[in-house]
DNA sequence: TATTGTTATACTCTATAACTATA
DNA sequence: TATAGTTATAGAGTATAACAATA
């Protein structure tokens, strides 16, 4: 039962919310060989490919740190840098069948120990939570780093 | 206005609303010339000093991960190891006069960040998130990595 | 000239294993 | 023997600046 003195502002929950979040996704994310940027990847290019230059957009990284994350996961053999056909400059990133093999069980498993987070809400406080936190991704345009139907 | 079809599972609402708050976090972080591990670790330090050890179970980190973060903040004279009077074995990490200066200011204005995310909640809705996910928190237990009252 | 992506370089972050010193 | 912390080593992640190739 949480007591009144229990109740945290929202920034404090969000933060400490991240906070346990993360922690369950890279401990996730390393039972299967991965680090928590490849298992990110790997989920954002789960329904499809991308260039360099939209990775590094969506995941927010500067162009070269992309080169060097997708350079490592390549040599892992999950991912493949394919040549663009309609620009000789650009490729396009996409997951091996190795790649997507694994991407979709650390997906699903992923989501089932981040379901397990907030165990202790009923069905509806669940969904209000969605809900407003939906609201939040919506109106921060926060990429597409993680689909509950890829 | 948010449609139906825009609503996602508390799953991909989790994981999205960690990357975004990471992502605000990391980069108040920066503009102090911080890195997110080294301003999370001021933040740990506002209310008191800690053990190594301690540092290292609150922040889910290795303590050889630990002995060089602590290295790097100190070598920029944010913080200090002190001697553990009541064993010689043992350090207390605490925040120096500059260090516990620049906490206030990072922690002040990544709250500032953090806290116009939910911008357009009502203060309803943002009581009505904070007093869920401070459950999932508390049963989760997670450490206070950020506390609203420092 | 602008864009796409890589290279060179320098740090930071992290873990595992081995170590020192003290309980 | 167990505990507190560090060192050695290796690899991953990241950014800035300079670069190559193509539009």
């Amino acid at each position: 039962m949480a007591k009144p003195e229990d109740q945290i502002g929202v920034v404090a929950a969000l933060v400490r919310t991240a906070f346990l979040v993360n922690a369950v996704y890279s401990e996730s994310a390393r039972e299967f060989g991965l680090t928590q940027q490849q298992g990110q990847l790997l989920c954002v290019l789960m329904p499809q490919a991308y260039a360099m230059g939209e990775l590094s957009t969506i995941l927010g990284l500067a162009k070269s740190s992309l080169t060097g994350l997708v350079d490592r996961t390549e040599r892992n053999g999950l991912v493949r840098r394919d040549p663009d056909p309609r620009d000789p400059r650009g490729i396009r990133v996409t997951l091996t069948p190795a790649g997507a093999d694994l991407a979709d069980r650390f997906y699903t498993e992923t989501c089932r120990r981040v379901a397990e987070l907030p165990a202790t809400l009923s069905d509806q406080e669940r969904d209000t939570v969605a809900g407003l936190l939906g609201r939040v991704i919506h109106d921060n345009r926060v990429p597409v780093v993680f689909s509950e139907t890829p």
